[in-house]
DNA sequence: TATCGTATAATTGTATACATAAATACAATT
DNA sequence: AATTGTATTTATGTATACAATTATACGATA
């Protein structure tokens, strides 16, 4: 039996049990609690999560470096704004970067790694099966998640869990169309069939599919 | 007159005019003076670069997200060591997106951006001319840098901007063959053509083709 | 009334101090 | 000699204090 825990965004954080600092900044910032534009006070922030300065700071500076804030010399942390035209744009960058995590994960998977990809994709049928959305988009997260791993590649991981995390919160207004299920299935099934075939090109072309479509979708 | 400069990594970031203590940090990590898993500690970090530990620990959590350094939680940060493997990736990310970099600018660059990347492109004719190799490693990444503008790309122009840090640092290594001069111009020339006839196909093919031909060189 | 200049308040940038967790040293035990 | 447990030291995580910059308030002047 194959140790499998579905992972929100803590893979990659260090982030000790309870939702850090930086998750919850995200958070309010991306479900447009703070609104573009406007400026984050270090001394509110402290009052509003109960720190002092120094994590604030430095929460911050992780933000400006996520593209999240913008940081203007002795003025302060302002929240940068996305266009319409930014999340669009935003799908494009990730299907771009999807496309070569694919192509590694084939490459590069390990026995390991395609277990896990077969369990979740199982995972994946049985929840279609059982009509249950909920469940849905947090293992469709980690169906991506386990090719990110398999790519073997840090830096494309890195992104990609990050381009999921402004999905996921873009994805709160997304209205899922009635066969959402069984598209996203079919959908995975044919990217899985590519690591079974350990056929790069399909995966890639698959995959491409895959996020045109949820462009079109305009969710996950 | 366009009013123009050759930036460094100065585009983005707020540094008061001297060297940030992040790009300090940065250079030193990727040109070495810190090695793969070493411990950055930062008492030590204080000593070396003159501050407290407050900037210093900013500085950290920045690199960390940068990918470059790895927090364990109370116990600090160490560097993270890039495999030959890593920086041939890197080549292949940064292909992904100079391509859709440059679909885009076709697309959506303004009559003052298409100024300056024709003076841009003129200054590497001069330099090629006279061979002047330096001048044309900046400009070179100059000429990327007016593209990286010209998509109107938040994300995809600051993630561009740290490959670049990445490969500048990396290319001190390089070895610069005797033709790289003109071969270089001459691939520039393909992806200017494709600005001037707004051929955003013939932009992403001339682009393919220059990073794929930089990757052979080993340099930028 | 509008504008400018100064004084005050507020905020950021930096340094330091305290609290907590980890690493180390060393003695005791097997 | 190897290992384990404890004490000490060291380093990180957080809070606070000070310095420098910016924003605001308010009165003087045109």
């Amino acid at each position: 039996m194959v140790r499998y825990q579905f992972g929100g965004e803590g893979e990659l954080s260090n982030a000790p049990m309870s939702m850090s600092l930086l998750g919850k900044l995200q958070s309010d910032i991306l479900t447009g609690k703070y609104r573009p534009g406007q400026k984050l006070t270090e001394q509110n922030l402290c009052k509003e999560y109960g720190v002092s300065r120094t994590p604030i700071r430095e929460a911050l500076r992780q933000l400006e470096t996520d593209g999240l804030v913008e940081n203007i010399l002795n003025r302060g942390c302002f929240v940068i704004g996305f266009s319409e035209q930014d999340y669009e744009d935003l799908f494009d960058l990730r299907k771009a970067y999807e496309i070569q995590a694919v192509k590694w994960a084939i490459e590069r998977i390990t026995d390991d790694e395609m277990d896990r990809l077969e369990e979740t994709f199982e995972f994946m049928e049985f929840y279609t099966m059982r009509g249950d959305l909920d469940k849905m988009l947090v293992i469709n997260a980690g169906f991506h998640q386990v090719i990110y791993e398999a790519s073997h590649n840090r830096m494309l991981q890195k992104t990609l869990m990050s381009y999921q995390t402004f999905l996921k919160y873009q994805g709160l207004n997304s209205v899922y169309g009635p066969n959402y299920l069984t598209t996203v299935l079919e959908e995975h099934r044919a990217i899985f069939k590519a690591f079974m075939d350990r056929d790069a090109k399909a995966g890639a072309e698959a995959m491409e599919r895959h996020i045109n479509r949820a462009k079109e979708r305009r969710c996950g």
